[in-house]
DNA sequence: ACATCGAGCTTGTACCAACAAGTCGACCAG
DNA sequence: CTGGTCGACTTGTTGGTACAAGCTCGATGT
């Protein structure tokens, strides 16, 4: 091509050259990008290439897409603010409060929940000492805040626990929350091992949780032992955009004004 | 077109077919996929939509690309491994003994350091409960394991622990671990805040994890709080398809085989 | 024996074209 | 005024082509 010395591919430059406009507020957050066939007049480039160049950016985090639409950057606000509440949602001491929690918070919860009995998968089976395949009751949770998905979570609870605990099969919620349920059921959780991990969603991830392409997953595992075994194993599905997560080591709470 | 219902684009079809050979074991760890063209006959789809394809399968990290080479299945033992490795490598009270822990696994560590005086960060200064702009020490490390590029680590440390800990602003390494330094400086860590959170990596840093296009980070935010007050963060990158975070809460250890 | 080159494979970049699908607003009929 | 249609715009998907760039390996020549 004509420029002489471009080292990078044309994509790239253009992605570098919307990236710092973006920076220096050309573009501020929540405006909208020129559509595909402006930038592919302004660059000189096909539609494909600038599709590529818009990817990258995607792919970092800062600019969406929405058919029909266009190219919106994004506002790094909500990321903030949410990431914050999140932490009030799951965390305090085996909540299993999300419904209230949520509600106190002056947000609005909503959540579908789908029973099921379902073989283990090979590393559900392996955390929960049981055999792969063997049966397993899998409840499925989407849940929204204020309609904007928020995670999928999937537990399964070790067939063995179905005599002691028979309510975990029926399709409907569980008014005083499963943790306080088994526990009542005799079964109490006395240690939790969670697992945190990251890649890139599945489609179906990305459709459940409306994210677009190039926002990654915070995958939370989470296994609960009683004091004999392990009792349920609890995989989340988290937007990597809204959430963060956040333990305390030690004697954090006892401190003065540590956190 | 002909197909007649085909509710999902091509390309999500065919990602979910290689993805399910994948892990029924057609295409086991390291094995490299069929080349584009053969997929694109196989599949009756052109190469742009085979590679639209198999970019997902990239960008969940099931499969690596090479120019000239082709696709390969990436192996869940190194992730896996590493993962438990990275458990030993950090939990287990305080250690800061990356070095030795790493050797001990018979795998070659391999670092370097950087020691420089910085204004606190806005972020860095909240937690530190310091004046943003204020002298901070920052230590910063790039970290390999059998020269695969593995994290990097940016630990601030206030101004005023200076005073007592002098050593920290030297230039080398502090042989005993900084942990064990601090506490023999009469600076000892009591509780830990811990903070995890993904997204897409900045070039820079895909630069210095050689990470390919796709793949997440793991941030890893821990203060370490002395009884009265924090006394250093430390901001860890972690390649997302490399790492995995553990974390046990409460009495596992006490337990009969509970992990 | 050994270095060098090149054919033939792979993925990466870039271009073109066409249609599907989603969104919005202008327009028109009731 | 209300409601629906339709057209003009957007991005999403799929098809094609060509060449660049990286790797392997065998043939070639010294």
């Amino acid at each position: 091509m004509m420029g002489g010395m471009s080292e990078q591919p044309k994509y790239q430059q253009l992605a570098a050259a919307l990236r710092r406009e973006i920076d220096n507020g050309v573009y501020p957050p929540g405006a909208r990008l020129p559509s595909e066939s402006e930038l592919s007049a302004r660059f000189g480039a096909s539609r494909n290439t600038v599709r590529n160049g818009l990817k990258l950016l995607v792919s970092e985090g800062l600019v969406t897409s929405s058919q029909g639409l266009g190219y919106d950057v994004r506002s790094h606000e909500v990321f903030e603010l949410n990431a914050s509440r999140f932490e009030n949602l799951t965390f305090p001491q085996n909540g299993d409060s999300y419904t209230t929690d949520v509600t106190n918070a002056g947000r609005r919860p909503h959540q579908t929940l789908r029973v099921e009995m379902r073989p283990a998968p090979p590393d559900i089976a392996e955390r929960l000492k049981v055999e792969a395949g063997s049966k397993t009751v899998l409840r499925f949770c989407h849940r929204y805040v204020d309609d904007v998905p928020w995670s999928t979570q999937a537990t399964y609870y070790p067939g063995w626990l179905m005599e002691r605990a028979p309510r975990l099969t029926e399709p409907g919620d569980i008014a005083e929350g499963t943790t306080r349920y088994l526990t009542g059921a005799g079964v109490e959780q006395v240690g939790y091992f969670d697992e945190i991990a990251t890649r890139m969603p599945t489609p179906e991830e990305a459709r459940l949780l409306e994210i677009g392409a190039g926002v990654p997953v915070l995958l939370w595992t989470r296994t609960g032992h009683s004091r004999d075994e392990p009792v349920r194993c609890t995989v989340t599905t988290l937007r990597g955009d809204l959430n963060r997560m956040n333990y305390e080591i030690g004697d954090l709470a006892a401190l003065g004004g540590a956190e």
